[in-house]
DNA sequence: AAAAAACAGTATAACGATATACTGTTTTCC
DNA sequence: GGAAAACAGTATATCGTTATACTGTTTTTT
């Protein structure tokens, strides 16, 4: 690979000292309006550009933030990463984007890596344990802002969701439509964000007297497959749940999947409700009920949090509360309420 | 922000010169066991990580590469992305991540951003028009491997799928079923991908004696929503198609939610046949026959490739040839094949 | 007309790691 | 025992920017 030119080489080529090339491209101090041509011609002609490592390496600033999250794989997590991208791409900022798979091993290695790279600032979404090295790092070391979770002991802006709430809706929902056999399959057990959506689901339980079940309450550990085997083991029961709450969205698809494989329809035999609202949650069958997050509006402020902290604006008290956004129910079909309307216009329908 | 510890200062602690530090931390040249017990010691004790900016700027090695895709939030490229991180990762590599949302704008924008970060190789899917800034990055200024499409006049190593194989497949098996009024929703004229896919489509119906109807051909720019208009315009049709086959995963969205708005039914009133083979496809209404691409290996072999031209392996012929993957047909219901099956089944099921 | 200020320009010191040149000292080998 | 080789260690150039210190020259101010 051929070596790029230098500002050295725009100087020669100039016939100006390296300094003056310097104030010219960087605008600063004082030149001549020829010597400004000079340099300028000449960097066009050889077509420099700025070595933005030995740039960062001078100023300290390397325009460059990493994105630590759980796996870009879901739908929730692609349209936050897409918000903070798009906010940073305006800003001039680049993004390391790293997987934990919410594996804390994972964590330290990437913080580490993205540490060593000296980004600029961190955007994460912590693993359930061991944040060692998150909390040292949290101390003074980068500007880091959470999303999604906190952490217990870490004080840092964090940009998250109601989960509790958001549960609470979807609880709520499904008693308001007469079911008292209500299963929930939870995320990872420690992290807040399953949590906080397990809280509102006894909240919602216990406001409206219907018992908390240990039978009904499962563990998906976020993910598609646990959630298919947590669904299989409902349908195993005696009496089944008749309404099962899923607390994420891959979990989701694991549980629909489940229920197709036992031949079961929703909502007549079982309802489903889900939480995040990914693109196909519409044209699922039946369209599926579930919490929306603004996830993509939470990158946005993910970012704009982390670019306060870099530039300073700290002082601003704003950007030391933490945001939280309120989730919103989005009512579809796969709780039945619309089952009676589905089935005239079925009926319409058919010759 | 508080400075982080400089190897400088790990030779002071250990009371060895910088030199001496430098060749334990980079055990390379000679030193003694004292020495280097004191180093690591002194190393360990200030909680030293080297500075990998500095480092890069010395050995002209970023250990990053660039990766700019059209857009992080289709299923397609999320997988793919996730191989790239994933092989990247193992191999000790950064990935920066860009959008260019099909705009050669934005291709131009980030390709110069990436290039000046001087990243070790970019992993780049072309946009369809001006590719002159990439052409002159490929002239010995950085690696690059193409994914998903080649461009004319590029000669870079390309990692891809036989779109029109795909796409023939896709239109073979409507044709098999009896449809001979097949739509379809192309994607970015000029795009290889979707001229390939336009190819395959023209193919089989040539092959089987079916013609070519202009009506019947609608752009949908690779986008839900055009493929929304698209589809709506081919149910205004005097005579609309008895099937459609949507060329990517984002207007397959766009055309069920239109045949949904419309009333219609998949299969019954018309067949639906995508390209790509995201998650959701199993648990649409009817699950949904596409042509699906192994993105996940598609992203590892693009990894592959751009680590072998990074440690100038490339003369190993095999890096230099393109590779073009087989997509696969998944039969699933969304063109009637197994709806006979299905209609005995939920037969056994009422009561 | 002298002092002060503004301007144009050069030279150079960082930033932090890497790696070579160089100065000694010890060990090996014939 | 003496040359060669191996070893231990220091000093320093380099990567490409940025930005200051410094030397002059011109312009402004009083």
């Amino acid at each position: 690979m051929s070596r790029r030119p230098t500002l050295k080489q725009v100087a020669e080529k100039a016939g100006v000292s390296l300094g003056m090339a310097g104030r010219v491209l960087g605008n600063y101090g004082y030149y001549s309006e020829s010597t400004k041509k000079k340099v300028l011609d000449a960097a066009k002609a050889i077509s420099y550009t700025p070595n933005v490592i030995a740039r960062s390496l001078r100023t300290r600033v390397t325009k460059t933030i990493g994105v630590l999250i759980s796996d870009i794989t879901t739908f929730f997590w692609t349209t936050l990463v897409r918000g903070i991208q798009d906010k940073a791409g305006k800003e001039g900022f680049s993004v390391i984007l790293c997987n934990s798979d919410e594996e804390s091993k994972n964590e330290q290695l990437y913080l580490s890596t993205l540490f060593e790279r000296s980004v600029d600032g961190l955007i994460v979404s912590p693993t359930p344990h061991n944040h060692s090295y998150l909390k040292k790092l949290s101390r003074g070391m980068v500007p880091i802002v959470l999303v999604d979770r906190r952490v217990k002991g870490l004080r840092v802006p964090t940009i998250k969701t109601d989960n509790q709430a958001g549960a609470y809706e979807a609880a709520s929902h499904l008693i308001s439509l007469g079911h008292d056999r209500i299963a929930i399959i939870t995320g990872i057990q420690g992290v807040e964000t399953s949590d906080e959506r397990f809280a509102g689901y006894r909240q919602a339980l216990r406001e409206k007297g219907i018992p908390l079940r240990k039978t009904l309450i499962k563990e998906g550990n976020f993910q598609k497959d646990q959630a298919f085997s947590a669904t299989k083991e409902f349908l195993r029961m005696k009496r089944p749940p008749s309404a099962i709450f899923v607390c994420n969205e891959p979990m989701v698809s694991g549980c629909i999947l489940a229920l197709k494989d036992s031949g079961l329809r929703i909502p007549e035999d079982i309802a489903v409700i889900g939480f995040d609202d990914p693109i196909w949650a519409s044209y699922t069958d039946p369209p599926l009920t579930t919490v929306s997050q603004p996830s993509y509006t939470m990158g946005i402020l993910a970012f704009d949090y982390i670019l306060a902290q870099i530039s300073n604006k700290r002082k601003d008290s704003k950007y030391l509360e933490d945001i939280i956004l309120k989730p919103t129910l989005v009512v579809r079909e796969s709780c039945g309420t619309r089952l009676k309307e589905h089935e005239d216009h079925l009926a319409q329908k058919k010759p």
